[in-house]
Formats: structure tokens, sequence, C-alpha cells
DNA sequence: GGGAATGTCCCACAGCGTGGAACGGGCATC
DNA sequence: GATGCCCGTTCCACGCTGTGGGACATTCCC
């Protein structure tokens, strides 16, 4: 047997492989067999039929009884859910979220930032006939994005170091921000300004004007962004969008509490 | 050590109790600490503080460093999301479920059976001041719905009869159907008229009007619903809903490939 | 019709998960 | 301020339980 994780304050092996499994399972491969699971993440695949046998009695995973293979189960996306919906920003947002989309049109997503990372909380689609895709659930890194940059700028210097070490600056396209002292100059005007630009530097095409949100003890837990095709856009429309999100997010951020007079 | 399960095709220990603690978490107890844990699921506290070290670490769950409680965490987000973002009914139900909105201004909701009870998938909310509560991802009987009744009723009768013994019909309101003659007399009402009425059969001042969704082989996959305030409804209000519901049924169900010939 | 890959089942071994006990800290009660 | 209670956490020896190899039937594709 090959060992994969050399101890360090070691967990349990079963539940270790179970989770592994299950996080095997993505968007691009939504149905596994046991022995695509089992090469994935280095088992005997005895040792994975087991485990998804007991992930299949739990309803965590169901298998196809025509083609044998496995899916993610209905439980888990009560769990998931369980998670957003206890989320108090998500509920006192989405009304707001509702009236930006009222008033542009566009594509409008809540984000958190969670391990370095932008999570996509909410989303309201574009009813515009060309739309950025994504997915409620899904993760965007944080350095190139609107929600991600205007979060990073809330960070602690330490903080954003620690997320610029672990994440790294990957560049996606020719605008990407991929030097740590140019991303922390960028996070200061995010800061002077109240709010983010993504000028095209995660996908070619996409703007995104991102504002964030702030609990009652000040600190910002959620960030709200308009998303729009780059091609539609003139200074006008996004400073119109920039001052949208910037009313949106104070509102938000005064229904969870936070007081008037911080930002 | 007390026996829990008398065997039966035994799964690994270890996952099964990480999964019940898991579910142990609900929205009315979003956050709970090892000892309350460990009463709910029936362990020493100290087998379950090592298998929430194990989920923590792999983000199931996260502690809050200051009440040393746990909750659940944002990677079951991300695999909940998705389940259902690989739902090809959800994807295709979305524009007809806005549509019904539009037409309506009530609440519209997508759901699908699993295991004889319903589970709502998608959802959008009324405009009207007063809403009935409801959640994305959480269950509801079946016999006692809109959605639940009309997707009863395209089950074959040996199934219907499972789900009946399964889940039984408990009663809600003085409307509930409890008695499985009357249920399977409603259902064959149901077919007939290619739409079933909740008339506060759930709960007193709900009233809800519900089609099937099919998909390719003809097979019910899931069921689109309107659900008003009771107060607000007249014969015609009802006879509209229905008409709305029956039609975005059979646009959605024809955009999962079923034939036009069938229903 | 052969060959390879698959899913499933079984088994003996020892490695690993188990729960009891013990420790330290926080909180309410007296 | 002392007491007792319950909490979360850590440690450890024991023996149960998860392990992976192997065998088998089946399916798919050359």
């Amino acid at each position: 047997m090959r060992v994969r994780q050399a101890a360090k304050a070691s967990g349990i092996r079963a539940v270790e492989r179970a989770v592994a499994i299950l996080r095997t399972f993505s968007s691009g491969a939504p149905e596994l067999s046991v022995s695509e699971l089992g090469r994935a993440v280095g088992l005997h695949k005895s040792t994975v039929h087991r485990l998804l046998g007991t992930l299949e009695r739990t309803g965590f995973v169901v298998q196809d009884p025509g083609t044998k293979r496995y899916r993610l189960g209905l439980p888990l996306f009560e769990l998931g859910s369980m998670v957003v919906n206890t989320l108090e920003v998500r509920r006192v947002a989405r009304p707001h979220l509702e009236e930006i989309h009222r008033a542009c049109g566009e594509t409008v997503h809540l984000g958190i930032l969670d391990e370095g990372e932008v999570v996509y909380i909410d989303k309201i689609e574009s009813t515009r006939r060309v739309r950025m895709y994504s997915q409620v659930g899904r993760r965007a890194p944080a350095h190139c994005t609107g929600l991600g940059k205007v979060l990073l700028a809330q960070l602690p210097d330490a903080s954003l170091a620690d997320v610029i070490e672990r994440r790294g600056l990957r560049r996606f396209t020719s605008k990407t921000i991929t030097s740590p002292k140019e991303l922390r100059d960028h996070c200061a005007l995010i800061r002077q300004q109240g709010y983010a630009l993504d000028t095209g530097e995660h996908e070619e095409l996409i703007q995104c004007a991102a504002a964030a949100i702030y609990d009652h003890t000040g600190k910002a837990v959620a960030a709200v962004s308009i998303t729009s095709v780059a091609a539609a856009m003139d200074q006008h429309r996004v400073a119109e969008h920039a001052s949208l999100v910037q009313q949106a997010a104070r509102k938000i951020s005064e229904g969870l509490g936070a007081s008037l007079s911080i930002r």
C-alpha cells in the first residue's frame, strides 16, 4: 500500500477517504465509476466499493442501476442548502440583489471569501441574451474578480499575503494582476474608492463592479457585484454599476446591523 | 458499548457515524456542540470529537473558535449545489418558472419526489406581502402538497402503496387526506384532470396548483407549482393557476425531450 | 470468441478506530 | 471566593473493524 499522507495530526482514515471520494465528483464529472474513483483517490477498488456502499446507504451517493456508476445524492443537496439558508447575509441581501437586477438587467452575484477564494452564494441571471456563465456554489479565484478583489482589499496585510502565498496569482488574461505589489496597490485604490472593478482580468470580455458588505462588527462578510459583457459598456455605465453596487452593499450592511457611520 | 444497529449488510462504521453527525444539523439547530452531538447520535464525546476533527479538516464542518460549537461548512454547499446544477430539469425549468411568476406574481416551486417526500429544488419568491415560508433544499410530505400529490399520482400502484406504508398519511389540517383509499381515488382524479390542487391540506391557509413534468421516456421526473394564500383566491384564479402550471409543465417536458404526443 | 476491464464478494491479518479516564478551563450556584 | 458541574480536549491500551489482495461473473470492445 502506498502511503499518501505522512500522518500529521491524523484524522480517521475511512472518513477522510469517504470525503475524498465525494469531492472527486465535479460539474465536469458528475458521474463516476468505482474504478475511476479508485484511480482518482489512489485506493484499491474493493476499498472504494465498500466506501461507496456505505455512502449509498446514507444517500450521499446514488448508483445508477443501469450503468453502475455513481452520482451525488440529494441529502448532500439538503445539507448544502442548509449552509446557505442559515447564512444571514444571503437572506438579507436577496431583495437588494433583485433591486439591482431590476435597475440594470445584468447578472448580479453575491459572494463570500473562503480559504482565499470567492464562493458564489446567490445569483440573479441576466435577462440579456449574452450571459456570463456561473453557478451558485462554484468557486472562483479572488485576485482577478470584482467580488474577490473588493473582499481581499478588506483583509489585514498579513492575511492578504497569506492568501497570495497559498493561492498564487495565476494569469488568466493579459489584464490579470500577477504581481503581489501591484495587487496590494490596487487594493489600496479599492479601499479608497469604495468599490472594485474587474475589467477582463478573469475572462477577456467580462466586466464587473463589486462592493463589500459589512456586518455589525464592521467586518467585511460578503460582497455584491454586477457582471456585464465588456463590449456593451462605456464609462457612464461603469459608473452607474459602481454606484448601484455601493448603494446596495450599504443597505445590506445596514440590514445586518452595521452602524451607519462605518463607511 | 451499546450496539445500535444489528449489523444487516454493515457499512463502515466510522463513515456512517460521520454522516449521522452531519445529518444531525438542521435549520432549527445549525450550530451544535460536541456533547450535544454525542447525545444526539449516541456516541461517547471523545469519539464525536475525533470525528468532528476529521470533518473539520475536510471543511465539512467548521468550529467557531469562540463558542467551540460546530457548523456545517461551505464545501458541503459546493457539493450540494453540484447535485442540483447537474439536474437537467432544473436548468430547463428555470425560464418557465420565471414566466409563471411574471404572469401571476405568486410563489413558484419546482420539486421532485425522493424517498416518498417532496424536495424543493428551485423556487421563485412571491412578490406579495403575505408569503408562504419555504426553502430550497427542504423536504415536505407528499400526500398533502400539490407537488407531492401530482407526482404520487404518476407512481405505479405498488410504489404508491409503498410510500404510504413507509411515510404514513399524517394529518396536518382538517383537510388532509389520511385514508389510503381516498388518496388513491384522489390520484385518479389528478391523472384525469392533469393537475393537482392542494386546498389547505398541509397548511390551513395555503392553496396550491401543481402539474407534473415528464422526461423523454415519459416518466414524471419533477413538478411545478404555484402557491398562494387561500383568502385571496376564487374559482377563476384557481383555474388560471392550474392552467399556468399545466402549460409550463408541458413546455418544460418538451425541453427535456418528451414527445409532444405524451399528455 | 478472446481479452481486458469492470463490479461484486470474501477472507485473514493487523492496523486503526474505539471509549474510558484524566486534565484544565469556564460558568453558574451557593 | 469556593464549590460543583459541564464543557472541550488529550492520551492510551485493547481488540474490533477496516483493509486490500484475490477470485469470480459479467460486460464491453476489439
